[in-house]
DNA sequence: CGACCCCTTGAATTAGATCAAATAAAGTGG
DNA sequence: CCACTTTATTTGATCTAATTCAAGGGGTCG
């Protein structure tokens, strides 16, 4: 499962320019003889989908940036079921800073690009670099939000309510890669970067639960399915009903979406 | 809901016996000089049981450490339904550090002592020490690494396991406050910290499950029920099987007992 | 002693899992 | 470009686990 290495420089690219673009990455608030240091050991490398990035218990040597493209760390049950425990996103951080090793496997949901680091060069760098650290635990923090954000939908007691909460999520947290305006351009789009069986290891349940429910909330008029992995929502006010979750509200998920388009 | 105010001095107390004991607080690996600092800007605050902390949506003015006690971190839903999206046990901080309003309510679940700094002055302190604020990250982690062990257990497909798996979690997460041997020194004992309706909340079921689960589990002769907050662990290994969990071993978990007792 | 809270138990109902199969989409190789 | 294989998604029927509604015990506290 080996990605292809690309040079340093082009790195650089991710670090100067595509992450000052998202403008969330931990590269974006840095000096320039900071982000010089971090690009000197700095690698681009790609994956294609289904690629394991890091095995389960494996001593973590890596750590880095999602640049493009989607992660998803999962959890084999012994059973032989498997658990999603968090998705990663262009400026997610992976990897453990600090830490030993992981009970979870990183592994590419799509075709990913990543700007990797090796773990020991990067911890150093970090040490030496206050301001770097103070970046990477903001986006720790960030991490800790997703992760309980994700609680909350867990937590919902049907699978509709965790469906609709996760679109949303998509919307507010992953505006760009998440959502759209329709063609039209009078509804928001929503693309679910994950697979029906994925979507199903997210939220706990089963694919055919998935796909009734996608139907059902379809059927009561709420979103129409373009293509198994593209709604339209229909009834955005009726979608974050449908939630269960008030913190969601038309105003903030309008707005995601203009910032993504 | 306002808890006691200590003077300062009893929090230096805190930070410099406490949490060293507990050797897992970020003011553990200080200098003197830091811990003065910390000292000076800190007051020790006891709340009872079913006090608020901080209201969901509230700017929250503090951040501190947990000394003695649990606090719930909640949501509560627009149906009325509340789902604990954390459980902060000694050690834990709680607050925000660097980042704006909480989505969550934080409650006190049983009386508790908190060790709570002014949440400006404790950032504005965290951003002249590069140390401090390493020792804070690594507390960060370790609750992202909670998060992701509860999502593992959110995501289990039926309550038995959740259940199981939270107990094991008790006695390998929380030892000093889940679990101790038998009086007879010759089982696992656990002290469930919290109420069946806090547990139902926390593992996204009901307060009726819950009962029925506990009394299968002790019926299949895995665990027997002392008192409703007091089980004694009759088979470990059954009790492992049943969370589904593989990571959970045996060995791991008396070690963990043997280290709180 | 009565009121209240928490835990437990029972019976009826329902949502979701499971088993099974059809349809649709996406690659593959000639 | 088309037949063919493979994979992803949808639909149906059945069954099980969990929710819901309802009520009964066992504490604690005023």
């Amino acid at each position: 499962m080996n990605g292809a290495n690309g040079p340093a420089q082009l790195c650089a690219h991710c670090t100067l320019l595509r992450c000052v673009m998202h403008n969330a990455a931990f590269c974006s608030e840095l000096s320039d003889d900071e982000r010089e240091k971090l690009n000197s050991i700095a690698h681009l490398r790609r994956f294609p989908k289904g690629a394991t990035i890091l095995a389960e218990g494996e001593e973590a040597g890596i750590v880095g940036n999602v640049i493009e493209g989607v992660l998803k760390m999962q959890k084999t049950q012994p059973d032989g079921r498997q658990q999603i425990v968090g998705l990663l996103v262009p400026t997610d951080m992976f990897g453990r800073v600090f830490t030993g090793t992981s009970d979870f496997a990183i592994e590419a949901a799509t075709d990913v690009t990543l700007c990797c680091f090796d773990k020991r060069r990067f911890e150093a760098l970090v040490l030496e670099h206050p301001r770097l650290e103070h970046q990477v635990m903001l986006s720790i923090l960030d991490e800790l939000d997703a992760a309980r954000d994700w609680i909350t939908l867990l937590g919902a007691q049907t699978v509709a309510q965790k469906l609709a909460g996760f679109l949303l999520m998509l919307c507010r947290r992953w505006p760009a890669i998440g959502c759209g305006l329709s063609p039209d351009r009078r509804h928001v789009e929503i693309h679910v970067p994950i697979s029906r069986a994925d979507l199903a290891q997210y939220l706990g349940t089963t694919v055919e639960t998935i796909s009734r429910t996608v139907q059902a909330l379809a059927r009561s008029g709420l979103i129409e399915v373009v293509t198994p992995t593209q709604f339209i929502v229909i009834d955005l006010k009726g979608l974050i009903a449908a939630s269960g979750n008030e913190d969601f509200d038309p105003a903030t998920i309008l707005q995601c979406v203009k910032s993504a388009s």
